[in-house]
DNA sequence: TAGGCGTGGCG
DNA sequence: TCGCCAAGCCT
C-alpha cells in the first residue's frame, strides 16, 4: 500500500513483548552472520565516515557509492579537510553519483563542523539535525552508527520490512507516515548496543533479503512470523508510486550542463555549454537553476565555472 | 505536503 | 525496451 497508512495491528510487538525481543533477536543474529563487509562499518571509518558515506548513500546504490568513499576518505580524511577546499572541488569530486547539490551541502557540513563544534562531528542528535544536507533519517543513523546511540531509524529499507512483516503490505506508504514512526520507536530495543544494532540490521534485512522487487524470503529470518506472507503475499492493489520522470527534464538538463563543468578545467563560455540542450529556454532555465541552487558560479564574459 | 532534484543498473 | 528502483533532503 504505497498511498495508505496501513494500520498498525492490535498487539503490535512493542520492545517490551516476547514478540518485540524475538524479532530483535532473529534479525540482529541474521545481521551477525551476513552482514557485508562495507568500508563505513569498519572502526576506522569513524564518525567522518559514517557522515560520508550517508550523504553518499542518500537515493543511490551501494555500489556506485564505493569507489567514490574511498577517494573521498583518502582525499578529505577530516572534516576540516574538506571544509578548507572550494565547493566546487566537491562537487567535481561528487563525479556522477547523482544529485550533486549533496555534495555542496557535505561541504558547507564540514564548514559547519570546523565552525560550531571544533572540527569534530557532533554527537547529538539536534546537533546533526541542524548541519545542512542532514535531515530525520541521516541524523538518527550517524548518531546510531558512529556513537552507538538509541534513535530509530526509518529509511526505505526498514520502512519497508516493517510494512511487510508487521503491517502485512507489500510496500509502505509513499511518504512516511505517524503510524509508521511510533512503531519504529515502539520497536526500538531499550539499551543502546542492541538499539544500533537493530536499526543497522533491519535495514541491512531490506537491502539484501526483502528487497522491493523479488525479496528472497526462503532466507528471511523471520518469514515465519511476516504478516504480509501469512497474508498469502498480496499484490499492492493501491494507487501506483509517484514517477520518477527524467528523460527531456530539467535535471537531465542540469546534469549534462554540471557534466561539461566537472570536466573543464578553465571557465566554460556560454555558447559550449548551449550545445548540451537545443531547447533555448529550458536550457537557460536549467543554467540558472544550477546557479541559483550554488552547483555553478557565473563569471564576467558569459563565462562559468564550480564555485569558488 | 507534493514535487524537484541525477544517475545508471536491472528485470 | 523502459519503468522501477537505490541508506533522502528541502521548500
Amino acid at each position: 500500500m504505497r498511498d495508505s497508512a496501513a494500520p498498525v495491528p492490535a498487539g503490535a510487538p512493542g520492545e517490551n513483548t516476547a514478540r518485540g525481543r524475538a524479532l530483535h533477536g532473529l534479525v540482529i543474529d541474521w545481521f551477525q552472520e551476513h552482514a557485508r563487509d562495507l568500508p563505513w562499518r569498519r572502526p576506522e571509518a569513524g564518525a567522518w565516515g559514517v557522515m560520508v558515506s550517508e550523504f553518499m548513500l542518500q537515493q543511490t546504490p551501494v555500489n556506485r557509492v564505493l569507489p567514490v568513499y574511498q577517494e573521498w576518505l583518502a582525499r578529505w580524511p577530516r572534516p576540516a579537510d574538506l571544509a578548507a577546499e572550494s565547493p566546487g572541488e566537491a562537487v567535481r569530486a561528487w563525479g556522477r553519483l547523482g544529485y550533486p547539490r549533496r555534495a555542496l551541502r557535505l561541504h558547507g557540513a564540514a564548514v559547519a563542523i570546523q565552525e560550531r563544534h571544533g572540527g569534530e562531528v557532533p554527537t547529538e542528535h539536534a546537533q546533526l539535525l541542524a548541519l545542512p544536507g542532514v535531515g530525520e533519517y541521516t541524523a538518527a543513523a550517524v548518531a546510531s552508527f558512529a556513537y552507538g546511540q538509541r534513535h530509530p531509524v526509518l529509511d526505505t529499507n526498514v520502512r519497508r520490512v516493517f510494512a511487510r512483516a508487521l503491517s502485512g503490505s507489500q510496500y509502505p506508504p509513499n511518504a512516511t507516515t505517524a503510524a509508521e514512526r511510533r512503531l519504529a520507536r515502539e520497536l526500538l530495543p531499550d539499551d543502546e548496543p542492541t538499539a544500533a544494532a537493530w536499526a543497522a540490521a533491519t535495514m541491512e534485512l531490506g537491502a539484501l533479503v526483502c528487497t522491493a522487487r523479488s525479496p528472497e524470503c526462503v532466507r528471511c529470518p523471520i518469514a515465519a512470523s511476516c504478516a504480509w506472507r501469512l497474508a498469502g503475499a498480496p499484490a499492492h492493489d493501491g494507487p501506483p508510486r509517484r514517477g520518477q520522470t527524467y528523460a527531456g527534464t530539467d535535471r537531465q538538463v542540469r546534469g549534462k550542463l554540471l557534466a561539461v563543468l566537472r570536466e573543464a578545467t578553465e571557465p566554460v563560455p556560454q555558447a559550449v555549454l548551449d550545445r548540451v540542450w537545443h531547447e533555448p529556454v529550458q536550457r537557460a532555465r536549467a543554467l540558472d537553476g544550477l546557479v541559483s541552487d550554488g552547483l555553478v558560479e557565473p563569471l564576467a564574459g558569459r563565462r562559468y565555472r564550480l564555485p569558488r
